[in-house]
DNA sequence: CTATGGCACGGATT
DNA sequence: AATCCGTGCCATAG
């Protein structure tokens, strides 16, 4: 009953046409591409007409991106975000200084997408001799969401039956791509390894690569003496070290690419690079100012049945007949479909602009609790409907930030962005237990317990080993 | 004795 | 039905 509240057109549809609804929902703007070229490719009864045109109703954009029947600019306020569409082309080239992220090369369309092994793959490739190919793989497919590696060494050697030597020498060219240090089996290594990076450009403190030989733990402020002792150098050096590395060098290599320049820093990322599916934006500087929200397209025009195909089945040679109706039925459903999944994606990241508007704009301080059943009886559609359109889709939010849409409903991001805050400025380390008490009277009632996963989730270190300068 | 991390259980969510 | 998440209990370190 809720399949026939949400999708009247397709209440006369199967199952197996319902299933084919659902697939193109999961998909993110990229694999809707590839999707739609295998499509074409295949099915001569669907056809592409360039031109501009609304994913959901069809009908001509205005300036090419503003749909007159879906969004009335004129009407845009706080409660109703202004929709528009790019197509691939106009999203991936737009001019420097948009809003928009170029820290990936400007390869082609796919490689923007890639896991953090992929990522770091490409790079290495040139050097990395071929044989060696899958052991770079399994290494860095070993990866824990930190970027180091989770496996011991041993275990590579055994299974490709290799010398240790031979895996390290893989480990060395990869500790040297990109996010600098990925792939050391420790933090230690891994701060290592960019320290060494570094100092081609800068010299660090003396002794610096002592001091962390030495061991992480001598590595807070807290323990500035310890370290002088040990090292035999004056506090004040050891004071210079400590400082240096906490501004230069980051002992989780993965977090490295998450925004340390943000005020908010990004947490479990599931080691993806992505581009953003959806673009949400502001409208002017004022605090009430709508939010505009950019959907990509990956096909530039409107996918629809051909119109000749249909004629040509009158005179189809029989023994075509039956395949040919069969494409017809095929093209004719992956419209609908298509239309169904662009429509429900954009209902839904409109009303999610307005509840966690807040969150948009202010960050994840401001996140409201929110679950997918929820949204999915504001919405009326089924629970599922809302999880497959959320996974696997990125947006873009005006702080530039490209974070998971699924973030939208964390059911602690808040709470863990509200200890965050708590610990910035806190004056001396607070114990859990204390931070417990302060938090209940912000109004979050969590146990003790659930402090202390917080804070291994956001990567921060407990009291005893966390001083605060600054 | 206090602070914290590991393991595991149960309820909520997907 | 499978998975995620908050929490309680216990062991361990300081």
């Amino acid at each position: 009953m809720l399949l026939q509240s949400q999708a009247p057109a397709l209440r006369h549809l199967t199952t197996a046409h319902l299933a084919q609804t659902m697939s193109l929902l999961e998909l993110n703007s990229i694999e809707l591409g590839q999707k739609i070229e295998a499509e074409l490719a295949n099915n001569p009864a669907l056809e592409l007409i360039e031109g501009r045109h609304c994913p959901t109703c069809h009908r001509p954009l205005r300036e090419n991106r503003f749909c007159p029947n879906c969004t009335n600019l004129h009407e845009s306020s706080t409660e109703q975000p202004v929709i528009f569409y790019s197509y691939q082309k106009d999203f991936y080239n737009r001019p420097a200084g948009d809003d928009f992220d170029n820290d990936l090369p400007d390869d082609n369309f796919a490689a923007r997408v890639e896991t953090l092994a992929e990522y770091v793959l490409r790079q290495i490739a040139p050097e990395l001799p071929v044989n060696d190919r899958h052991i770079a793989m399994h290494i860095l497919t070993s990866l824990d969401e930190d970027g180091l590696l989770s496996i011991p060494i041993t275990e590579i050697c055994y299974y490709h039956h290799v010398p240790a030597s031979r895996v390290e020498q893989v480990i060395h060219l990869i500790q040297r791509a990109d996010p600098l240090g990925v792939g050391s089996p420790t933090s230690q290594e891994a701060l290592l390894v960019q320290l060494e990076v570094l100092s081609e450009y800068h010299a660090p403190p003396p002794f610096t690569s002592e001091a962390i030989r030495a061991g992480i733990e001598l590595l807070s402020p807290h323990h500035y003496t310890d370290l002088a002792r040990t090292l035999k150098i004056t506090s004040t050096q050891a004071r210079e070290i400590v400082q240096f590395i906490g501004d230069n060098l980051n002992p989780f290599p993965a977090r490295a690419h998450w925004g340390e320049h943000e005020t908010t820093r990004s947490n479990h990322n599931e080691g993806v690079y992505h581009h953003p599916d959806i673009v949400i934006s502001r409208m002017n500087d004022e605090p009430d100012t709508p939010l505009m929200i950019e959907i990509g397209v990956p096909y530039a025009g409107t996918l629809r049945v051909n119109p000749l195909f249909r004629e040509a089945l009158q005179q189809a040679p029989a023994e075509k007949t039956e395949l040919w109706q069969a494409d017809l039925e095929h093209a004719n459903l992956f419209v609908k479909c298509l239309q169904q999944r662009n429509n429900t994606i954009s209902r839904l990241i409109q009303r999610l602009a307005v509840i966690q508007r807040n969150f948009v704009l202010y960050g994840d301080v401001q996140l409201k609790p929110l679950t997918r059943a929820e949204l999915a009886e504001e919405l009326e559609v089924h629970e599922s409907t809302i999880s497959r359109a959320v996974s696997s889709k990125t947006v873009q939010v005006p702080s530039r930030r490209i974070i998971p849409l699924s973030m939208f409903f964390d059911r602690s991001l808040n709470v863990r962005a509200a200890l965050k805050t708590i610990i910035e400025n806190e004056r001396k380390p607070l114990s859990d237990t204390q931070l417990v008490r302060i938090l209940s009277k912000e109004g979050y009632d969590i146990a003790r317990r659930t402090v202390a996963k917080y804070r291994s989730m956001e990567g921060i270190l407990p009291a005893h080993l966390r001083g605060h300068v600054r």
